[in-house]
RNA sequence: GGAGCCGGCCAGGCAAUCGCCGCCGCGAAAGCGGGGGAGGAAAGUCCGGGCUUCAUAGGGCAAGGUGCCAGGUAACGCCUGGGCGGCGAGAGCCGACGGAAAGUGCCACAGAGAACAGACCGCCGAUGGCCCGCAAGGGAUCAGGCAAGGGUGAAACGGUGCGGUAAGAGCGCACCGCGGGGCCGGCAACGGCAACGGCACGGUAAACCCCACCGGAAGCAAGGCCAAAUAGGGAUGGACGUAGCCGUAAGGCUACAACGCGCGGCCCGCGCGCCAUCCGGGUAGGCUGCUAAAGCGCCGCGGUGACGCGUCGCGUAGAGGAAUGGUUGCCUCGGCCCGCAAGGGCUCAGGACAGAACCCGGCUUAUAGGCCGGCUCCCACU
């Protein structure tokens, strides 16, 4: 189970995106907004993306920032305590790097992980 | 060798490893194994179909679209072949390319005049006047004639030349153009031929319009099926005064003869109040539509070709908050550096455009680098 990446561990339904966006704490950094819960049900911890099309207009765009959250996501959520987390993607963010985003990405984790970690450890 | 034209094709490769999404097999499950997993444009959504639901007796009109001819096709605004016009030295390329003799409108500015036109400059002044002269004749230009030349314009009521004339004019002639008819070739668009007619008929239809053909609407969030919980609807049956309390439940106890709601202004009255089963609608959710297709490839036959027919082989992503990727190594191409060169080195966020969402046929647009075939022109050599 080390970094694997399965269908449970992502947020599929409605309901669930609408519970991160109304009740999540909102962490932000440049390009990148991630809005945190911590899981109800699940004892995993679930991602789910949110590339509006106004923030990046090409699907090919969409496809590949996707992608690198999802690849930074699997590496590291084995060390994740039970949150479900939406990762929103902002205007701009296609001037990032790989590794500027990959960056960014790693003080999303920690600071989500710190938000939530109490609430689980109880 | 250089310059160019046309058609077709590829879309960095291999390996290791960590992952993701379907399918098949094993497994109770976790999972394991096998095999598959973006494009030529998947894009824009501009046309044409399939499929689905709704509408529709039949037919007509309208909106909208298409527009040389013939063929191909399920169909098309696509493709092929042909015609005509334009561009190019050529290979070739480009063209909304039906009708202006059905009608209506418009043709600004400039210009004298813009559609059954017109005379600014100009030319002439033969003829009739005028002046000079004896006369022959000469002169100016009043009447008048002309439209060749100048000038305007996108366009000036055929063009060029010769004759002709006072000057001119299709006035006459030759050639070119035009016209209607004829003959010949062609399925047709159209082309050719000789004679005839002195020329009549300006342009604009991406202006209205006329003609021919097409022409119901909306789209996979179409549509079909299953269907929890909660609330509510209907039917049937049962229990039964109502309320509270106790009990897991069957039921028991207490209180009141009364209550609440609906009908109604009020009373009487009537109905409902509890339970069970069933039915239909329907939400979340799930399944389906969902990929075998007007499919692709080889060969053969027919056809100038688009394409058609036949044999054989292949069977090719199906997600659904949405997979098709990350990392590393080697090679390749590119870039940069060194070198006259062969070659060597650097190891770079360098590798075009771009990501399926029901499926096909087209069109249009984007596209690094490269490969193959055919053809044209120029230069050199033999």
């Amino acid at each position: 189970m080390t970094a694997r990446f399965p269908r449970r561990a992502r947020l599929q339904k409605p309901g669930e995106f609408k519970a991160a966006f109304e009740r999540g704490s909102r962490l932000n950094e440049k390009w990148l907004t991630a809005l945190v819960v911590s899981s109800g049900d699940s004892s995993e911890s679930r991602l789910g993306l949110a590339v509006p099309k106004k923030a990046v207009p090409r699907a090919v765009d969409r496809n590949r920032i996707k992608r690198q959250i999802r690849e930074s996501f699997r590496t590291r959520r084995a060390a994740f305590p039970a949150m479900d987390v939406v990762i929103l993607a902002r205007g701009g963010c296609l001037q990032a790097t790989p590794e500027q985003l990959s960056d960014i990405l790693d003080r999303l984790w920690t600071r989500a992980a710190a938000k939530c970690a109490p609430s689980a450890s109880s």
